[in-house]
DNA sequence: CAGTGGTCTAGACCACTCC
DNA sequence: GAGTGGTCTAGACCACTGT
């Protein structure tokens, strides 16, 4: 018997909607821990277990999976390291608040580091409405050619001085139109992990110089062909779902980018 | 008894140099498992395993430590998130090649990435002297301002045309003298890794739009005032100690950073 | 105090690699 | 087949957290 019990997911939460038989299972059956680790996986996101939340003790889930000790830890280690729960001795398992993990990519976010400088951040938006996605956008968020998303265009400013224009692309499902009426107050990776709830696992970055054409120029209010820093970041979540396209250009004499990166 | 007996590193290599009684351990010491990582992880920061040799199975670890395989494998569990070893079943742990290593940072590195394209990348070295520090690089390195530092200025060409000017700063010490060779045929960071032997473990980068200068215009091919995209690369070993200092001149016309970032 | 995770042991069986 | 890592069990003691 190398199979896992339809055991519901114990304590708390209800669960029984994702029975384990399901699985792709055709070759090989994944080892038990694998198996414990998937499901509190899974049960973290699609929010069976939700941020803050703590987890059955390691005492009631072997109860509950009929496994021992080690087998249960085992797979809460790789929780721990992938970063999706932290564990304290004498209290218990916790699933991580997005925004307790350390940010790597963009150094504590665009409004952290503005307002860790002193700086007060502001920003309005441009517009907001649906369309179809252009090619390259279509192509990073996995969509149909020409399927609408959703687009919206910012200008933040810090200390009342114009610092970055931005474009963001998402598609228009789940909560996410609340980018629509935020991303000027926050970065829209910090909204898309606190308030939308999504679970970020990489982001592709990339970043060249551009001169400011003339509508940019008069956005940003600098000359025209003054170089600005563009960058586009395409967070993903664990499934590798890419979740926004934003292109953002800078005024690199009020921003640069920082980040530090592993390896 | 909670402290590892003095057994040298099992197996081939001499040791018997960091006897474990040195440790710091003046409060708590450390767990076993703790004991046998930090062990091996020296052995392998100071060269006495060295890229690719095989670490002694997990059978001799844990005669020669004296404890069970459980506690062995704990720490070759770390070992190996933290990417310090590899495993494979049936064949044994290994000491990583750095170039192994997924590198998150830099996509593939500069010349991969070209390479990959089908561009044919060249160089020169421009300058290679010795001077003190400006201030900037002296605390980006933790030295004493004024401090003699090897200076390189190089220029990459792909297919022929100016694609970046360089220049890094390095203490002149160790083997590091082998950059000033090489950096125009490879890169720093791939050299550091790979020629070098050390282990970067994080890497600090800024990216920020300028307009080429009169010099840097005429060593990219470019008019004055082009956008440049510049790039500070600050790479970092396991004890946090900075490596080197590199600023780099991209045409962005030629070359967009790219780099995928967890989180 | 009871509950929880942190560490550790002594064994077992299996799958894989290489000779 | 011998050597190696991968998985798993049953039990133990400790340190920390809360009441």
């Amino acid at each position: 018997m190398n199979t896992l019990a339809p055991a519901p997911v114990p304590d708390s939460a209800a669960s029984a909607t994702t029975p384990l038989e399901a699985a792709p299972a055709p070759t090989a059956p994944l080892p038990l821990f694998a198996q414990i680790k998937a499901r509190l996986r899974q049960d973290i996101l699609e929010k069976r277990l939700t941020a803050g939340q703590k987890l059955p003790s390691e005492a009631k889930l072997q109860a509950a999976f009929g496994v021992s000790r080690i087998t249960v830890r085992q797979a809460l280690a790789e929780l721990q390291t992938e970063g999706l729960i932290e564990t304290f001795n004498g209290k218990g398992s916790f699933v991580t608040r997005p925004a307790d993990a350390p940010r790597l990519g963009m150094l504590a976010g665009y409004h952290d580091f503005m307002r860790a400088h002193g700086r007060e951040t502001g920003g309005r938006i441009l517009s907001a409405r649906t369309g179809p996605a252009p090619p390259h956008v279509a192509r990073a968020l996995r969509l149909p050619a020409g399927q609408p998303v959703s687009a919206v265009r910012t200008v933040r400013t810090a200390n009342g001085i114009p610092v970055s224009y931005a474009l963001l692309y998402y598609e228009p499902t789940q909560g996410r139109e609340l980018l629509a009426e935020r991303v000027h107050q926050e970065d829209a990776m910090t909204l898309l992990e606190t308030e939308l709830g999504f679970r970020l696992e990489f982001t592709q970055i990339s970043a060249t110089a551009v001169p400011a054409g003339r509508r940019h120029g008069v956005l940003l209010g600098v000359p025209a062909d003054t170089p600005l820093l563009r960058m586009r970041f395409i967070p993903h979540d664990l499934t590798g779902q890419a979740l926004i396209y934003a292109e953002v250009w800078f005024r690199p004499d009020q921003f640069t980018y920082r980040a530090v990166v592993r390896r």
